[in-house]
Order: C-alpha cells, then structure tokens, then sequence
DNA sequence: TTAGGATTGG
C-alpha cells in the first residue's frame, strides 16, 4: 500500500512508520546515495494539477517544506511523484498538509534555483519502492475515511505536528499555520463578492504585524473575535506580498480557533469546526501568549456602556436586541439596551408601527433605557437578518448630538455609518460569552418595577397628566419630581424658595428644591484644591515637575554615613551605575526592633528619583523623602510631599507646619501596631496637613430666583475621597457621570432634575462692603446616581 | 471575486 494516511489524535500518530525507515534533512540530500530507507517530512506548499506524461504514465508533483528548518534558506524540494501514485496522491494531498515521503531518488537538476527550492528533486514512484505517508488530522479525518478508509494504517513513533511559523518568518507564496494576538479586526461583514470578510490584523511576540484577509460564504467559518486582545490559531494561511508587505489571505482548507486572551480566563477554542485538534502544548502557546499580550497589547477600548456615552464620539456597546424595524432601502433600527440610561435625552427614529418587529410590551417597559441605533449601507443586510432577544457587539458606533427644528433641547443619535472603517460593524454574541454573562445577570438586575411605582406616583402628583402624556414627557415629569440628591440630616427642615433666601440677611440655614443651571469648574480636575484647617487657605495642588525639582535639588546632598543603620531604622545604600553616580540611602524603619512585611513598612529615601519613590509607594505602606543634615535626617521643603502613600501625596501647611526631627517617627515605630497614618505622621513631625478638597461653585435656580452656592467637600457629597481623585482614572469617569447626572449637558431648564440641598449663608466683610455667601451642607448624592 | 485597517452622511 504505497499511499497511506496516517491518522493522528492529539498529535499522535496511532501506530510508528516501519522501524526501518530514517529521516533525511532536506538540506543534507546527496546525489547517489541510497535512499530505500530514508524519508524526509515537510508540508505541501503547492501542488499542480494530475498529469499524465507521453507514455501515458501519470504524473504528480509537490513541493515540500521542510517544516523544521524554516529558517534556512533551501528549505523546499520538489516531489515529483509518478504512476498509480501519483494518481492516489492526487486525490488526497492537499496544501497545508504534512507528508512523508520515503524510499524515494535525489535527481541534481542542471541549475540551483534562488527562490529557495532545492537544487535536487526527488523522484517516486510504487515501482521504485517509495511510500508516503499522509499526516491527516483528526479534524479532517472524516471526510478521507469516507473516501478511503482502507488507507488507514495506525502507527505512532513519528509524531507529525503543525509548525507554527512566527510572524517575522513569513514568506511570500507560502501556506503556513501562526498563532497571533489580534490588534485589530473588522468584524465578518457582507463583501461586494459572494463573500462574507474579515480583516484581522495579528501581533506575536516576534513584533511583526499581519493584516489577514479572510473571506468565507459561510459566516460560521470565519474566526469569531469579539475584542481586541483575542488570540487565534491559523491554519492554512496563504501569506502574499501586498504594497511591499506581507498579507495574510484564505486559502482551501483555511481553519481558525480563537480564544479569549484574558490571563487566566478558560482555555476554550470557539471555533466552527465540530472535531479539532487541541493538545496540552498548545493550551501552553495560548497562556504564554497571553501573558506576553498583557503587557504588549493595549486593549482599553472607548466607553461601553450606554450610561457613559459623549456626544461626539465612537464607541463599542454590548447589548440586546430588543426591536428592530426597516427605515428605508439604505438604513435600517435597531433598538437596543444594555441596563444602564444614557445620561441624555436620545433620538427616536420614527418607524411604522407595522414595521417594528420586537415585543410590545417589553419595549414599552424598557423605553427609559433602549436607545435607536440606525445602522447603514452594507451593516442593513446583517442588521436584518439578527434575531430579536440577541446579544450583540456594535463596533464604532457614532454618537452625534443635534437638535430637531421642532425641539429646543438637543439630543443624541446613535449611528453606525457604512463602511467598515476602524472596525465598525455588527458581532453576534453566543450566550457562553463572559461579557454576556455578565451583562444578562445585570439586564436580569434592573428593577423596571421601581421605574413604574415612580410613574404611579408621578400621576398622582400630576393629577391625571398620566393619561394625556407621552413617554417623553412622563420621562421628564419624572426625573423633575425626583431629587438626584439627599439630604444627610434636618430632614425635618422644610424648603425654602430661593428668592426668599437672597432677599434675607445672613448667617442661616435653609433646606432648598432647586436645579443645577450650571457649574464651576467645568474641568473637573481643576476642582481639587489643598485646604489648611488651621489657617482655611486653599491652595492648588502641586504638579509632579515642582516635586522633581526639589528631588533633584536634594539629590546633590549625599546621604551622610553616620545616619545610617539607627536603633530605629535599618539602611541600603548604593550608587547608580550612570554617570552622575548618585547616591541613594533607604532607611527601613523598625517595629520591635525587626523589620516588618513590605506592605506594613514605613521607609525614608535620600537621593531617589521620582519614579523610584513612586515604585517604592506600589510595594511599601509609607514612602518619606528626606535629606541629610549634619545629626539627622530631615523633611525636604514643604512645596514637596512629605509622605506618600499609595497613591496619595500628602502635603503639610507651610505656614502652619514647625517641621520636627524625623527621629520623632520613632515613637510611633514603638507602639503596639503602628498604624501609619497620615494624620498621626503629620503630627509627630510638625506638619500641620493640608487636606485634599472639592471646591465648585453651583448655580442654583427654582421656580423664584437664582444662588450661587459653593460646594467645599472632602467626600460626603460625592461619595469620591478628593484626595485620591487625580490619580484615579476610574473616579475621574464616576464624578463626571455624577456631573452628567446633576446637569445634563444640552438640556433645557424644565429638564433638568432636582437637587434637593441644605445650604448656610454667610457673610464676608471686606473694606468697602459686605457680601453674603451660601455653601452647600449635609447633603450628598444619591445612591442611585453613583 | 470580495479587500488590502485608518471614522464623523443619512
């Protein structure tokens, strides 16, 4: 049986090639040699059509690569295979695939090609003796044992496996298998051909990039990537040369497997293909690869939840289907929702009720929180044919904010444009998604009854409006008769109308129900400020050059050798390597005379950079830069931190602060369980601690009148620790959703919600006249806005 | 064949 395939599971052959035979290098072959009981393995990179010769005899030839040595320059032979083999060959080698040719002839052809073919050719034939075996994967298995189970032949010592060739090796004209790390991807979308496309641009450790073209008529075969930072196995990838770069593109028997790239996260192929080959040696490529995604890979993507969105941007939602209906032959709704309000009033395509298809009665629930997206050009044909009650990923999505001629307000609309530019287009999600999971457990979460006890309630207030009103204007009754803020105490005080407050004198206290016309700063960062308690200035939060500075400046005092190792703290000292040789002390102080764990540490630094103190402050509890005088250690100026702590700097008053002896440490090094806190530090060693606050400035407006009134918080109200908000991007998006929520940005008067606020009045004299101020107390944001 | 990454129109 000269031809015979070889049937592999898990990478195992089932039983070994006869014990006779032994592999030849490619690159070894010699001319004259005996070959009976050699064989060579390499993958197919091209076969022609089955021939037959003037005798009559037929004729087939490959082209073989040797798989293990892809990096060498002569790496492929041709194969030319004659007679009844070459005719069984015909009908089951294929591109891509492994074989093993053995007991063949080495022919010298008369010139060396450059194009990395071989400068022999190996001839076989039945009559010659020759075999070959055939590698088939289980995944393919199925359809060569219909066509010729006989061949069959179990064995196992050789155990062909794919080579997986790395992203800075490919070569034009070859048919190779990769893994990759998606940087970039269109999702599968309706080509102008008969094809669906998806374009995929990969990275691997290598740092080489390739942008794959991959077209299928069926959607399923396409690899299913649903973020950025997803990881895919290739196989039978066609690498070409396109504008001086190399491109992937499909070719026959092209199959994928894609897995989530999160760290951690289950190794689980999704794929189309029922049987595929997966081992434990590449369950061990994806978690490396992930982990070499983690840090190489940037997969933070825009905003994605409706809650969140801005005018005038693109972003990925993850969402249901919860209706959908056909505008027009270019454009086609989708309404959807993802469990969250977006904070603006948004667009209603309007639509024949005959062609909105989704259920009634849930749209009308849901109204509060499904937005119309209007997808167009080539997204309506997918758009069409997605089932309601789905889960979807819409890519790029555009948020535009206009107003109608008939509205005063402005709203927003949601667009997904034609084209597939920066990946815009419509992902299906199976339910198995995580993203999915998670969102349908929130979906399941939203309590639509609570939104329906505040429209009852509404109507009773509103004295039959329920009846007359559409949803838009129940909306906006409603989110005028709730208030976005609580009062903390007083609830017993009763409201007071704004244009009586102005026109009484100060100091009192009032409880108001009043809008947020507008607000100051409208940069929120620019709201942080530092305040001394003990002389009530306010001052602006130092940047980090200010800081480098003055570390530069006591770099060039070196540590002095007698303050080192104390009873109190243990000392490193060393000298960086460049060429200003700078010397660097960390002192470790002690508890009970031992050190403690790096968490539970307080150290003092001399000599370090910024970036050093910095990663100091990510492993110890409490870094605090100081400098050598001639007796003791001592703080820098005050303009720079005196401690830091995890994120947080913590500056003293310099007016107020009589820094002490940093030796005044050691008595709360001696107490029981040092604590470390800011407040105590401060204390022992002078400082009198300026405290992270918020300060705005409200316009307030009710039906009589307006007031400006000032919010000075340091987290009650925003439920946000001011101090910890500059270095925390996730608390910079929470206060301006807060803000969105309190003053949504393009509405007018009558829509805006209701803050229901203690304020005190007061009175500041200066040389010329008196002023009367308000400041906003005891009140704080409500839950459900945060 | 199709597309070959690189937003904003309805």
């Amino acid at each position: 049986m000269p031809v015979q395939l070889l049937k592999i599971i898990k990478g195992q052959s089932e039983t070994p090639l006869p014990s006779h035979l032994q592999e030849e290098n490619v690159q070894h072959l010699q001319e004259g040699c005996d070959h009976t009981n050699k064989y060579i393995q390499g993958v197919v990179t091209l076969s022609y059509p089955l021939t037959k010769l003037g005798d009559g005899t037929d004729f087939f030839k490959i082209v073989l690569q040797d798989s293990d040595n892809l990096c060498s320059q002569i790496n492929s032979i041709n194969v030319l295979i004659y007679g009844k083999m070459a005719e069984e060959c015909a009908k089951i080698i294929r591109r891509g695939e492994t074989v093993i040719v053995a007991g063949f002839k080495v022919v010298k052809l008369p010139t060396v090609k450059e194009d990395g073919t071989h400068g022999y050719h190996l001839e076989v034939s039945e009559e010659a003796g020759s075999a070959i075996y055939v590698c088939v994967l289980y995944e393919c298995l199925n359809n060569f044992f219909l066509l010729c189970p006989h061949c069959i032949m179990p064995f196992q010592s050789v155990a062909p496996k794919y080579v997986y060739t790395p992203m800075n090796h490919l070569k034009d004209g070859t048919i190779v298998n990769l893994y990759g790390v998606v940087k970039f991807f269109k999702p599968p979308y309706v080509s102008k051909g008969t094809d669906y496309c998806s374009v995929v641009t990969l990275v691997d450790p290598s740092n080489v990039k390739l942008t794959c073209t991959l077209f299928n008529g069926n959607l399923d075969s396409l690899p299913k990537i649903y973020k950025v930072g997803d990881i895919v196995r290739f196989h039978r990838i066609k690498i070409r040369e396109y504008n001086g770069q190399m491109q992937g593109i499909t070719s026959a028997g092209f199959a994928s497997l894609t897995f989530d790239g999160t760290v951690g996260a289950p190794v689980v192929p999704r794929t189309s293909s029922k049987v595929y080959t997966f081992m434990d040696e590449e369950q061990k490529t994806i978690e490396e690869l992930r982990i070499w995604a983690a840090s190489n890979i940037s997969i933070s993507g825009p905003a994605a939840k409706l809650s969140g969105v801005q005018p005038m941007q693109f972003f990925d939602l993850t969402c249901q289907l919860v209706g959908k209906a056909k505008v027009d032959g270019s454009s086609f709704l989708l309404k959807v929702w993802d469990g969250t309000k977006c904070p603006y009033p948004t667009w209603k395509v309007p639509v024949e009720a005959k062609d909105l298809e989704g259920e009634k009665v849930l749209l009308h629930q849901l109204r509060n929180f499904v937005v119309d997206i209007l997808v167009y050009d080539n997204h309506v044909q997918l758009a069409e044919s997605l089932k309601i009650g789905s889960f979807l990923r819409i890519y790029s999505i555009h948020t535009k904010q206009a107003s109608a001629d008939n509205e005063d307000v402005s709203h927003i609309e949601f667009h997904l444009h034609g084209g597939t530019c920066y990946g815009r287009g419509i992902g299906v999600l199976p339910e198995s998604n995580p993203d999915v999971k998670e969102l349908k457990a929130f979906l399941e979460s939203v309590d639509l009854a609570d939104s329906q006890n505040m429209e009852s309630m509404c109507s009773m207030d509103l004295d039959g409006t329920f009846g007359n009103g559409t949803d838009l204007e129940l909306d906006l009754q409603r989110c005028q008769q709730l208030s976005v803020t609580v009062l903390t105490d007083h609830q017993d005080l009763s409201n007071t109308e704004l244009k009586t407050i102005t026109n009484s004198t100060a100091p009192q206290q009032y409880r108001i129900r009043a809008k947020l016309r507008t607000y100051k700063p409208q940069k929120l960062h620019q709201s942080v400020k530092l305040h001394c308690s003990k002389c009530n200035s306010l001052q602006e939060v130092p940047d980090g050059d200010d800081f480098d500075f003055i570390l530069r400046g006591s770099a060039n005092t070196a540590p002095n050798p007698e303050l080192r190792n104390t009873s109190w703290y243990e000392s490193v000292t060393w000298t960086t390597q460049d060429q200003k040789q700078r010397e660097i002390a960390i002192h470790f102080v002690k508890h009970d005379e031992m050190l403690q764990y790096p968490e539970d540490t307080l150290l003092m630094i001399e000599g370090g950079t910024l970036k050093e103190i910095w990663k100091l402050t990510k492993r110890f509890k409490c870094v605090i830069p100081v400098r050598s005088t001639e007796d003791d250690l001592e703080l820098l100026d005050l303009s720079a931190p005196f401690l830091l702590q995890g994120n947080v700097k913590y500056y003293g008053c310099k007016q107020c602060s009589t820094p002490k002896p940093v030796k005044s440490l050691s008595s709360i090094a001696a107490e029981q369980q040092p604590s470390w806190e800011p407040t105590e530090i401060a204390q022992v060693l002078g400082i009198e601690l300026l405290q992270y606050v918020f300060i705005m400035k409200f316009t307030l407006v009710d039906e009589t009148g307006a007031l400006n009134a000032y919010l000075f918080d340091y987290e009650k109200f925003f439920q946000i620790p001011a101090s910890e908000i500059l270095t925390n991007n996730f608390l910079q998006q929470k206060m301006e959703m807060t803000m969105n929520t309190l003053c949504p940005p393009g509405r007018k008067l009558g829509d805006l919600p209701w803050l229901e606020c203690f304020i005190k009045s007061y009175n500041v004299r200066d040389a010329t006249k008196n002023q009367v101020y308000y400041q906003i107390f005891d009140t704080t944001v409500a839950e459900d806005v945060v």
